[in-house]
DNA sequence: CTGTTAGCGCATTCAA
DNA sequence: TTGAATGCGCTAACAG
């Protein structure tokens, strides 16, 4: 019996009245065994509910492990998922690294599977995407000296590729501004994500307290549409919108355009991500350089999966503005 | 020394003049190790390059292992993973069970993922989505009795769940077809994936040999116009246009309009998949019940974590037609 | 503070 | 065809 209260070969050993060996052999399918004697084990096996151990298995087996890095992060955003893991995952499979991506909806599940993989050792090496630990968590990871990345927020003391967020929202309402428009709004994100909380943060610092914020709840079309209409609802002379991200920025245009009202004349809009397709809407938007992110964690990765002591420098990425047709090109 | 010449918290122990256990100290950063103690640990580890074993680290922690999923995906399509992983990750996470997902981007990689996968026991429960395998992969899998299931591709024998992707074609020149088009035309994707594949017979077989067909190499809006100039070139009196996919759809609308013709009007276009923002743009389409295959696996694997050997029924789940503003509703 | 010893669950010799 | 014994690399008592 195991800790856990699991079956051994012992156990279905005894069962059956033979020996672990033989067990061993019909577990592993060789054909010396006699089928009555298969039969027996397979019975036990059955009864008993055993299932192997994956970690005996790898021990007794004596293969080479390859070293794997466990990649967390929020995959609420199919696109920012791809467009960073897509550079990572052919290099890391180059460089002879297992990846493992975990998803991490959550606060609670950051931690509960940053426990268990520390607790585990479940790798050799961390990415941690769009999120932050404490200093408990910090000193853990240094104490068990597993080389940590960050992408997407930065995190000190850490290597980490991101970008200025607060720079960013700050950048749109001053890209709105010199275009003309005189009452800015914000359509933000939830504030669990770091990102979007110093994006509010930024564009707050750059409007003024009084510019009017709405939170979307999901980066949906609908979401946005539904803010914007919040929005209006607080002030409707709103002739320029900055959003936390494309997708609920379309929300806005259709909901401008539904009220025949015209975008970019009466209402300008700029969105955030620069992510697939938005090109084809034409809406202007913040790029924020994704690929960049992957390929300068895989670098970072490869580095440190050879030398585990190095100190790797951290990477601030810098934003451009994508002007396309839902701001008024000077 | 392990049989890939790594070195072994022996050989440090050696190396350093102490004990196993001071180096297991050291190395878990027990603070009961005197400072001279800890440095010369430190540095035979540095010197012999040693890195954990996470099997044996695993086996001796006596810890409770959770069953591990494997997952194996073309991550190429970031919206079609994401909308099959996302009902899956919760639902797998609430039953104890992990997720590890695994990029497959061609066959080469796929087939040695799985020679790894299988011969280091990585895994319980084995997932592969859109992909296909050999009988004797399909052996192996049995006489290992690893339980596997089919996403997007049925595999006979193996619980799957999937589309009639031929019908799905198909029914794409039924359409068109019953709005009045009479030279239709395909872009499908790259037959390496046997969905894409499938759906170019589909097509062919309903629209008959000598229906133009051109393949866009990726699924983008730039392949999807590029293929549909081919296409034209062939026939320049092309009316209806059906795609593998959303996004080179979006292509041939542009092209279309480029050449001041009118969408439905002159051309009429349906895409395949129904993705995200298909809406918003107003693209006729094929709708791929997505999240239902992510609920399908989620139920299919919760049952073959608690009884491997029962038998899952495999689902084909049905395609809907989606008409907006691509074609000429009747 | 440190070293010795005994397993963890399994695969695999080697004899029988 | 089968079973007893050994060891995979590591952690965790237990002594010293």
């Amino acid at each position: 019996m195991t800790a856990d209260g699991r079956a051994t070969i012992y156990d279905i050993a005894r069962h059956a009245k033979v020996g672990i060996a033989t067990v061993s052999r019909v577990l592993n399918g060789s054909t010396r065994v006699a089928e009555p004697t298969r039969q027996a084990v397979r019975r036990a096996v059955d009864e008993l509910g055993w299932r192997p151990s994956r970690a005996a298995r790898r021990l007794a087996a004596r293969g080479a492990e390859r070293p794997r890095l466990v990649a967390l992060m929020p995959l609420f955003s199919a696109t920012f998922y791809h467009a960073v893991t897509s550079p990572l995952a052919g290099g890391l499979a180059a460089a002879g690294i297992d990846l493992a991506i975990y998803d991490v909806p959550d606060r609670e599940t950051k931690n509960r599977l940053l426990d268990r993989v520390l607790a585990e050792r479940a790798c050799e090496l961390l990415m941690l995407c769009s999120m932050r630990i404490g200093s408990e968590r910090a000193d853990q990871l240094r104490s068990l000296s597993l080389p940590t990345i960050f992408v997407d927020y930065a995190q000190p003391g850490f290597p980490s590729v991101s970008v200025d967020n607060r720079a960013g929202a700050a950048l749109q309402v001053e890209l709105l501004r010199k275009r003309g428009c005189k009452r800015i709004a914000y359509i933000g994100g939830p504030s669990e994500a770091h990102a979007f909380a110093d994006r509010t943060e930024g564009f707050r610092a750059a409007a003024g307290p009084e510019a009017p914020v709405e939170i979307a709840e999901a980066m949906t079309v609908a979401e946005g549409r539904a803010a914007f209409i919040r929005l209006l609802a607080r002030d409707k002379r709103i002739d320029g919108v900055a959003c936390v991200n494309d997708v609920p920025a379309i929300g806005v245009v259709e909901e401008v355009r539904a009220r025949r009202r015209k975008v970019p004349q009466d209402v300008q809009v700029i969105g955030y991500d620069d992510q697939p397709l938005m090109d084809v809407f034409g809406l202007s938007t913040i790029r924020q350089p994704l690929p960049e992110f992957g390929d300068w964690a895989l670098n970072a990765i490869r580095r440190l999966a050879v030398e585990p002591v190095t100190p790797v420098a951290s990477a601030r990425l810098d934003l451009t503005f994508v002007e396309r047709g839902t701001t008024r090109a000077k």
